[in-house]
DNA sequence: GCGACAG
DNA sequence: ATCTTGTCGC
C-alpha cells in the first residue's frame, strides 16, 4: 500500500529565477495559505533544516521524522543537491525548498505536521519558507525561527513560556508569537505555515520542547543538517594527533 | 534616501 | 548558513 506523494518535483512552477518574479509568485501563493486548525490527531511529525556544504555550493537538507506522542525517531533523511541561488532575504524559500522536499520524500512515511526552520506568515509577504512548504504539499506546517524577520512585539518576560505577540508594523494584524523555549535565552519566532491557526501555532512547539531552546523535531533536524557531531570528532581528532 | 534583513 | 577557542554564566 502507497502513500501520495504531496511533494512536488519544483516548489515553484516555471520560473525565470529573478528576484522580481518570485515575489510576484509568493503574492500569488501567499494567498492559498489556510489559516485555520485543519490537521488530524497527530502520530508522526516531522522536523526539516538546511545546511550548506562546499563553501555554500551544495545545499544539505535534513529530515526527521518523530512518534508524536513519544518523541522516538522514527526515520531520517538527507538530501544533498547544487546550491541555485544565493541568499536574499525574503526569498529564503526558492533557496532553500528543493532540497527539503527531496529529504521529506525520503522519509519512510507522509508525517501529519511538519515543523520547518525559519517562519511561516511572519514574512514581508506572508509567504515564508514554512508558508510556501504548507501550500505547495497542502501539508499542516510552523514556522519556527531563531531570528526576526519582519513585524514588532513589545518585550518579553524571561521565563521559559512567557510569549507575546508578533504584529505586522504597519498594519498591526497578528503573524505570529514571540516565545521564550528556555529560561533566560533568545525566543523564538513562531508563526504558522499552513492549516494551523496563529494562537495554535505556540501550543504546538510548546508541546515538544524539552529541555533545548528548540523543540524536538527543529532541534533533530538542525543537527542533522549542520552535522554538528561530524564537525565535533573531526575538529578533536585534528587536537588530539 | 536610510535602515532592516529568516538561513 | 559558515568560519572558529576559549570563556562567562546558570
Amino acid at each position: 500500500m502507497s502513500e501520495p506523494n504531496p511533494y512536488p518535483a519544483v516548489p515553484f512552477g516555471d520560473w525565470d529565477g529573478s528576484p522580481a518574479a518570485a515575489r510576484a509568485m509568493q503574492q500569488t501563493l501567499a494567498s492559498q495559505v489556510r489559516l485555520q486548525d485543519d490537521f488530524p490527531p497527530l502520530r508522526l511529525i516531522a522536523g526539516v533544516d538546511v545546511g550548506f556544504e562546499e563553501g555554500g555550493s551544495i545545499t544539505r537538507a535534513a529530515a526527521v521524522l518523530l512518534d508524536a506522542d513519544t518523541l522516538e525517531l522514527v526515520g531520517s533523511s538527507l538530501a544533498r543537491i547544487p546550491t541555485n541561488m544565493p541568499y536574499i532575504p525574503g526569498l529564503l524559500s526558492f533557496r532553500e525548498l528543493p532540497a527539503v522536499l527531496q529529504a521529506l520524500a525520503e522519509l519512510p512515511a507522509v508525517p501529519d505536521l511538519i515543523f520547518s526552520d525559519g517562519h511561516g506568515i511572519a514574512h514581508p509577504r506572508r509567504l515564508g519558507i514554512a508558508a510556501h512548504l504548507g501550500v505547495v504539499t497542502g501539508l499542516p506546517t510552523i514556522g519556527v525561527a531563531k531570528k526576526l524577520l519582519t513585524g514588532e512585539h513589545d518585550e518579553l518576560d524571561l521565563m521559559r513560556g512567557a510569549q507575546v505577540e508578533l504584529r505586522d508594523k504597519k498594519t498591526g494584524e497578528m503573524i505570529g508569537y514571540v516565545l521564550r523555549s528556555k529560561d533566560k535565552v533568545r525566543p523564538l519566532i513562531i508563526s504558522p505555515g499552513n492549516r494551523v491557526s496563529i494562537a495554535t501555532a505556540p501550543e504546538l512547539v510548546k508541546r515538544y520542547l524539552t529541555r533545548y531552546r528548540l523543540p524536538e523535531p527543529t532541534r533533530l533536524a538542525d543537527r542533522l543538517a549542520s552535522r554538528r557531531e561530524e564537525k565535533a570528532a573531526a575538529r578533536r581528532m585534528a587536537g588530539n594527533a
